[in-house]
DNA sequence: GATCACCTTTCGGCTGAACGGAACGGTATA
DNA sequence: TATACCGTTCCGTTCAGCCGAAAGGTGATC
């Protein structure tokens, strides 16, 4: 371990929770590093547009040049790539927004969203990160993870964002092993009060889960009694023919 | 400057440019570091997710993480957030896609996009980058810097896009002129065949430019004889007003 | 199936580059 | 005017990063 890129990485992380604009001495408090440090590191960063200084001595903010990561990142996306047609397919078919995403840490990440077809308002929300066990994405992705990384993540403070956000682990390993079983998860307005997701997982050819593939909705035309075995099923099988797909062309190793 | 970080940064912009997946000796050739001192910071960095390593054993590529920094920056941007209502008026006006970009580097990056009201597709280019000599957001842009900092960036080597790309230093200083006279520059075909931009710059409350907001489409809707005046125009005018607005309220500093 | 070539990964001792305490100058605040 | 806190600079010390050498895998070649 590189303890130097580590405390930047640090850095970079601090300036991106919460508040956007942060003082040299307000990070150092922050990761506990010495403002000197701190301030070295800063302008190397600087360097490469990672963070930028408003005004001359001023605060530190990111920079423009970790969009430009972001995007590489999603340009790179094996899963990101190949789910486009699906999602966009099963959009239709649903009728309702779909997400792809990955987990990061602790977060799921979307790494794509395909538009409910005829909303008018439509918020991207690619990039958008949320705790894993708030989401149905997450679920589906923790529940196939191996015991041990998934023991780990139960073991980290998990946050409550809704009054329905269930945070206790006994419950979340319980409703794991129901997701696991059933190849699918659900989430009633653990995240956003008002929105519901039903998501599968999604592995490649060895079997390791990559990610999960979802609907997103508000609750009552999400979890409707009428409508929720036939989304279940179209979620499932989508994921199902996008973890196939990858699988087979095995792709540049 | 701290040499460890540089480089790890460097790595990073290695995985971004190009192919998406690398190989340590890769990197390590890439970038000229040591091959063991590569594989080290690989590591630290796959600790935050920054970069992911495939298969155990296998290539790295960018992780997921890097997408959450993106998207930190899009929420901390002043100018972002202050641009949206402009553009989406300006995109109403002129009936054309509208770009919010910055300066990175020696490319600019779209931060804000604004549709077309009635395309029907519409591919988002947030996070997209693009070489500053290649588009009118660009030319906008560093029409204002200072001499230094435009002469630095006339300095680097300027790749060809398309056929009409200008890449002759002493040109594109005539043109930067031109376009510092007239507040707006003009490109067509230079990024992209088939498509032209018109741009302005965006400054602060120092004077100093931020970026620069403009629209993108067709050659032949943006540069019809009797649609360029008051397409410029209006460019200039929108650009004018969200300068305005960012000088006013000087905002958190 | 043995050899080869190339990979990622590990190890450890040397050394110079990163670190951080202390001080500086500028700028809001009382 | 005095105070407090900021970002920034300085520089000697030291310990962490560096990287040559070697190990352990893996897939291709003959």
């Amino acid at each position: 371990m590189t303890r130097s890129v580590d405390r930047a990485v640090r850095i970079l992380l601090a300036l991106a929770s919460g508040t956007p604009r942060l003082g040299v001495s307000e990070i150092a408090e922050l990761v506990d590093i010495p403002k000197p440090t701190v301030y070295t590191m800063l302008r190397t960063l600087e360097r490469h547009a990672l963070v930028a200084q408003e005004t001359e001595g001023g605060k530190y903010a990111l920079g423009p040049a970790v969009m430009q990561l972001g995007n590489a990142y999603l340009g790179g996306s094996e899963l990101r790539a190949r789910s486009t047609s699906w999602a966009e397919r099963l959009a239709r078919q649903a009728d309702e927004a779909v997400w792809v995403a990955v987990l990061s840490g602790a977060d799921v990440v979307v790494v794509h969203h395909a538009f409910r077809p005829d909303d008018l308002v439509q918020i991207l929300e690619v990039g958008a990160a949320i705790p894993w066990h708030a989401c149905a994405l997450g679920h589906a992705i923790v529940s196939w993870l191996d015991d041990h990384e998934r023991e780990a993540l139960l073991g980290k403070p998990l946050r409550r964002l809704t009054g329905r956000t269930v945070t206790d682990p006994d419950t979340l390993r319980e409703q794991l092993a129901a997701t696991r079983e059933r190849a699918y998860a659900v989430e009633d307005q653990e995240a956003t009060l008002g929105d519901a997701g039903i998501a599968a997982p999604v592995s490649d050819w060895s079997g390791r889960v990559v990610g999960a593939l979802g609907i997103v909705g508000p609750t009552e035309r999400l979890l409707a009694a009428d409508r929720r075995a036939s989304l279940t099923d179209a979620v499932r099988s989508t994921a199902r023919a996008l973890s196939r797909e990858l699988g087979g062309l095995t792709s540049r190793r």
